[in-house]
DNA sequence: CAGTTAATGCAACATTGTAGCATTAACTGC
DNA sequence: GCAGTTAATGCTACAATGTTGCATTAACTG
């Protein structure tokens, strides 16, 4: 291959202990510079738009991989299908925003549920999962479409 | 059949005004008495329990019936498979609190997420769910206890 | 640069859910 | 009650999503 990988993607992949390689980089970098979340069928579609189209199986375990190297993380959507995002579990230090419409999860950094409330006596709690559920931004302009 | 069926789950079923099948009857009792969501392998196993079990596929027509007339709904498990509990959607306002020492989930009436945040502009929501996890007031008193 | 072995790709299988259609049984009118 | 109508059921086959086994390829190691 032309460029020998010296991407970012490449570097986490490597500080993992893993071997790099092409699948995990281009699937890496693809969650990377992806604002949502992607499900098998995107991360599938974009790698053969960028030449390098990979077997079903590979895909799934090059995506379980990157979860369980803490690389990315994995959520449910409504239509049942696994989507991903680049990036640990975060633990849910901040909200989720659920599109109802396209499916997608996006993070809402600023919003810290944990911060923002006291629970009444006695209660422990360890960690706040604030979900908003509705229609993201790009779902409001394009009304009407399909899902 | 022994006994003509008098049960409020029947009473709800006709109300709706579809048939007063047994497999209806059986499933929204099975559902009215499991405090937790069921998934669609456990309700098939409490049928089969009760000496009445149904086509796999009945049980899908059965629960999105349900669904559909309001007297269950169904959530995604973390396990993608649908889980179905009796009951409509509870569109609740207020937060929840999952122990996760005794699983009992308690409202928090005083936490109501939709009226403190602000989202990202282009953002619709519709309804939030703001679920706390960790000990309840009960489990922290009594350290140890098993689940 | 050759050897080792993780990663890949292929085929087959597993799980969860859906569609078509013949049969059964719940309701309706008598 | 009893017969007719048709919703509900059950069977078969299929679809979508995800997993397992194994031979082949290619990333790392010395």
């Amino acid at each position: 291959m032309p460029t020998p990988d010296t991407s970012p993607a490449a570097h986490l992949i490597a500080a993992c202990g893993g071997r790099v390689t092409r699948a995990r980089i281009a699937v890496l970098e693809i969650l990377q510079n992806s604002p949502r979340s992607l499900n098998h069928d995107d991360v599938a579609a974009r790698l053969a738009e960028d030449g390098m189209p990979h077997d079903r199986v590979t895909l799934y375990r090059t995506l379980d991989w990157l979860v369980e190297q803490g690389l990315a993380h994995r959520v449910i959507g409504p239509d049942r299908a696994r989507r991903f995002k680049a990036g640990g579990e975060t633990r849910s230090h901040h909200a989720h925003f659920h599109c109802d419409r396209c499916g997608h999860v996006l993070c809402l950094e600023s919003i810290r549920p944990e911060e923002q409330f006291t629970l009444p006596a006695g209660y422990q709690p360890e960690r706040a999962e604030l979900v908003f559920h509705g229609t993201c931004a790009d779902c409001g302009r394009q009304r009407g479409t399909k899902i």
